[in-house]
DNA sequence: TAACGAAACGTTATAAAATAACGCGCATGT
DNA sequence: ACATGCGCGTTATTTTATAACGTTTCGTTA
């Protein structure tokens, strides 16, 4: 993301918690700085390294909770097949995205497919489930690495 | 699952790796057995203590290579959600299964459906992405927990 | 059948991911 | 001011997963 972007997701954040009267301390808005400011998902031990320049002793129970806080309201999301997490590209959207992972070069795109969401949804409903939180992610290789050799 | 099917599951295993020139040797059998015969998913340590009666001494390493053995050749699945592990309940299908998952009473249920894999395979397809292995677990409440509550 | 090479396994150690538990301090409202 | 709850620091521990290295087992081929 650009510092503009990232701007921008922090004004939206801002915005949205006060809406909720929760409050995005300074650690929790670290975190989702530095989680929009990576082009990579990052897991809770290198954001916990990247805080160490904002941030004095960061311990790991420091960067979880900062993580559980933004998981709770949406701002971020958890890669459970990397135990990684990436900024929220559509925090105002319904959270049912799904993620495409390149197992090539590490690189992950957020989807909000509703043909998928809408057959997940279905699916679920016909087994009499009620859904809570959807994880969808897709393993393979983007079409970037993908490069030609496939038609 | 009941013994029989097990005993059926086992005899299908077994079938399989011949054909491919695998060995599905006594300690893959039983944790495929161990999985299969609990009624939830198993961690791999949970699973490394029922070892215990079978195997004299079971150490990490052991079970994690049975699981990924076990894995690449489709005959269990892993939950990425809940890091645990399932018998799978079609090993002939294709593997895109979905799982859903009851946060309530730990519950996992393996679908194919058809519609949802067809959904999954046309976002990755507009995306120029190649997809190598779906991870899609819909956790919520089952029917049973949600037991009418809900409409 | 003896020798070989690959695959499976035993074992010890360690890395990586996540949480428990406890107390302190600060912001918020009464 | 005071009580209450939330956020946070800190230490320790649990849970999940892998590295590394030597030994054994198995199937193949000479």
């Amino acid at each position: 993301m650009t510092e503009q972007e990232i701007a921008a997701v922090l004004e939206r954040a801002e915005h949205l918690c006060r809406g909720r009267g929760a409050r995005l301390t300074q650690q929790r808005r670290t975190v989702l700085r530095l989680l929009c400011a990576s082009d990579k998902p990052l897991s809770a031990y290198e954001l916990l390294d990247r805080m160490r320049g904002c941030i004095k002793n960061p311990a790991p129970p420091t960067v979880y909770r900062a993580l559980d806080f933004l998981l709770e309201h949406g701002l971020v999301h958890k890669l459970e097949s990397l135990h990684a997490f990436v900024g929220c590209a559509h925090p105002e959207h319904t959270h049912a995205g799904q993620f495409l992972i390149c197992s090539d070069c590490g690189d992950v795109s957020e989807l909000e497919d509703s043909a998928v969401a809408k057959s997940l949804q279905a699916a679920g409903k016909a087994a009499g489930f009620r859904m809570t939180r959807p994880v969808v992610e897709l393993i393979g290789t983007c079409a970037h690495c993908d490069g030609g050799k496939q038609t």
